[in-house]
DNA sequence: ATCGTTAATGATACCTACTCTCAAAAGGAA
DNA sequence: TTCCTTTTGAGAGTAGGTATCATTAACGAT
C-alpha cells in the first residue's frame, strides 16, 4: 500500500510543476483518486470527502484534467466520469457490468480515421471513443449462470 | 423546398407508426428539426419555437432519439447536440468551424474494435466514436487567410 | 358529428451537476 | 515573520433536464 501513497503524491507533484500549490484539500483528493480502482464520478469523491467544500472537489477534478493528470470519459447512460490518465492519447474499455476500466492498448485508429475522414474531404483534428463491454472476470463469473438459463 | 416538409411528415409518420399521436406540438418539432441542417442542441430548438413549452421539447427530444429518429452526440466541449440519425450503427464527422456534420462511411471499427478487444479478455458490446475535424468547405475557404499568415 | 377515453401539453416546481462570487484562510518566497 | 498571491468554503446562481398535475387535444368508437 506504499504504492498508494506513491501514486498519490506523484499527482501532486505534477500539479506543482505546472505552478499550483500543495494545499490539504488537493492531497485528499489526490489520496481518494490514488485508492481508485474504477473510474469514479465527481459524486464518488464528494462521498469520500465530505468535509471539502463542493466547489472545491469540481475545482481540483477540472485541473487534474487539465494538467493531464486526469481524463474524463462517457459511460453509456451518459453519466460522466474521471478515470486516471496514462499520458498520450488512448482510449478505454469500460466494463458495463463491474465497472472497471482498462486503457485499450494496440489499437490503431488514428490511421484509419486519416483514411476515411479524407475520402470526405475532412481535415481530422481529433476524436472521441469509448468501449463498452464486459471484462474478462465478468464474463467467466456469469457464463455458468448463462449455461443453466440456455 | 417541398422535400423539407416530407422529411417532416416522415418523422411524424415514424412516430405514429410507434402509437404516439400526431399533435401540433410534435409537427412543429419536426418541421424544425427538418429544416436543420446541422447538428443542434435542446436550447437551438426551444429559440426556434419559442411558444413550446420547455417540457414538451425535451419531453419531444426523447422521444425522436428512443424511436431511433435522431441521435445524441457529443461535441468536443462536452455538449449534448442532437442530429438525424440515418438509422444503423455509424458515426459522424463533426466540423469544429462550422458546425456541420456528415456520416463516416466506409468506417469499419467495429471489426478493429472486436480484435483487440478480445486480445484484452474483454467482450465487446458497443462503443462510441466521435470524430473531429474541419470540413472540406472550412479547409478550402481559410486555407489563403493561412498561407498568407506562414 | 360528437363523445369518451387516453395521451399530450404547459406551467411550474424541482433536481442535478456544476460555476461564480467573495471574504477569509492557507501557501510559500523573501 | 511578513507580505503577497493562491486557494478555499459557503452560498448564491446557472444550465439543462425531469416530475407533477390540472387542463386540453387526439382520435377510435359510436
Amino acid at each position: 500500500r506504499k504504492r498508494v501513497n506513491a501514486l498519490a503524491e506523484q499527482l501532486l507533484e505534477t500539479l506543482e510543476e505546472q505552478g499550483y500549490r500543495s494545499t490539504s484539500p488537493r492531497r485528499a483528493v489526490a489520496q481518494v483518486i490514488a485508492n481508485q480502482d474504477k473510474h469514479f464520478t465527481a459524486e464518488d469523491l464528494r462521498e469520500q470527502l465530505p468535509t471539502l467544500g463542493r466547489a472545491t472537489i469540481f475545482r481540483s477534478l477540472k485541473l487534474l484534467v487539465e494538467t493531464g493528470v486526469l481524463c474524463r470519459g462517457l459511460l453509456e447512460d451518459g453519466d460522466l466520469h474521471y478515470q486516471l490518465s496514462h499520458r498520450g492519447h488512448h482510449h478505454h474499455l469500460l466494463c458495463v457490468e463491474c465497472g472497471s476500466s482498462q486503457d485499450l492498448l494496440g489499437c490503431d485508429i488514428q490511421e484509419l480515421l486519416q483514411k476515411t475522414s479524407a475520402s470526405h474531404g475532412f481535415e481530422l483534428s481529433g476524436h472521441w471513443l469509448e468501449v463498452y463491454g464486459r471484462c474478462r472476470s465478468c464474463t467467466t463469473s456469469v457464463s455458468s449462470a448463462e449455461l443453466t438459463a440456455v
